[in-house]
DNA sequence: GATCGTATAAAACGTTCGTTTGACTACATC
DNA sequence: GATGTAGTCAAACGAACGTTTTATACGATC
């Protein structure tokens, strides 16, 4: 365990950030609320991390930064073991999900907050986050787009980058809602079960991946 | 055209909120922001509409009641058509998207904006907004679940469950996504392209539903 | 033991927030 | 022409915001 931090301060901050952004957003955030939660002063924020924009972005790569390394050395130790073949869709799918729905799982660090905060940033990103954001995903997500491509050579670009979208929201949009799932489903899912909603999610995905193509793209309409 | 306001203020303030609170949340946006977007009077609104979240209730729900009005009447309409008989998938699918699709590619009114509000609104519901929500979603979508429940009936409850939620979320990250598409993809999508959007998706969520259940919950693993 | 960099603390900075007040106008009704 | 109502307006309220300043305490280094 390397601390890149000599105090405990810094950690605690962003522990209690991360909590805080999760539940109430960027601006629903305030730095006091933040500093009492940690039980620390508040100019120390400032003094470890900056200001609030750059506290935002550092609890965000904290957890972001390793699940990305996780994903490319997974999928490049796959590629290597496929030799030239296309690594099998599951397994590739489950290495695109599997990091963040571990991440997410994790209940007693406090990880399973980020699963909402990572929802936010995709569907309204914070102005300053912008480039982050690119930095953070665009590495893995090309690679991945490309080892999936090879699964559905019959579709054209266009219906696999829709389909991608869809999977993708589908991937996010789960890991957002699974502390509420129990709620929604009136008892029948359960919360927090990353495991069952991992399983499931790679076999939808598979699925919505390799269908045939649209034969024209005309709607059933009204 | 029933105006439920003699005044133009009213909707004059609803148009502009709408516009700030989808692009920079609740907490993002100010009355201050609202009301000089508008061109009124920082305390219109107030007169008009009440305070803060009820000006951001009554923003949801002019948008989302036809919504749901309009689906619950072609999904009966169509059941009566079906004469006992499950409504075909992508009918119902169809029914189920396209109110919502057509909404937000209103890009003469405001309404397109109204898709990334909604998408917040599932992912991080505010506190005040919970049982409204409740109330605008419970009914549509327990007759939806229902009607499409027809078409999988060898799915456990629970796994058709966690379906109906992936489609859900490919839904809704479609919708709050599809004025960036053409940045996601290098230009190989359209941005705002409803129709295309709303045909691949409902095929999409089709497959989705009907594809044959799990055999067992053992993932892939590492 | 003086000096320096690190860390924490309380207090204050100026700004913006949501909301309210009270006065003013336009127009209808009696 | 007086009265009442709906609507608009500038101004102000207290509270909370992000950030900065200033001061203090603790170790290590020389």
């Amino acid at each position: 365990m390397n601390q890149p931090f000599p105090s405990k301060t810094p950690a605690r901050i962003l522990n209690a950030a991360e909590m805080l952004f999760a539940q109430h957003g960027y601006d629903g955030t305030s730095m006091r609320n933040i500093t009492r939660k940690a039980g620390v002063n508040l100019a120390a924020s400032h003094y470890h991390l900056g200001d609030k924009e750059s506290l935002y972005a550092l609890v965000f790569t904290r957890r972001l930064q390793p699940v990305n390394e996780a994903r490319l050395a997974r999928l490049q130790q796959a590629e290597l073991a496929a030799a030239g073949r296309p690594v099998p869709l599951p397994l590739a799918l489950d290495i695109m999900a599997r990091p963040l729905f571990e991440l997410c799982a994790d209940a007693r660090g406090s990880g399973r907050y980020f699963a909402r905060i990572l929802g936010r940033s995709l569907t309204d990103p914070l102005p300053f986050m912008d480039g982050l954001l690119a930095r953070q995903f665009q590495p893995a997500m090309a690679r991945f787009a490309q080892a999936l491509r090879r699964h559905a050579p019959n579709l054209s670009p266009e219906e696999f980058l829709w389909r991608l979208s869809f999977v993708i929201g589908a991937m996010h949009h789960t890991l957002a809602t699974l502390h509420c799932m129990q709620d929604l489903t009136r008892g029948i899912c359960r919360n927090d079960d990353h495991g069952k909603a991992l399983t499931l999610f790679v076999e939808f995905a598979a699925l919505a991946l390799t269908a045939p193509a649209t034969a024209n793209l005309k709607s059933p309409g009204a």
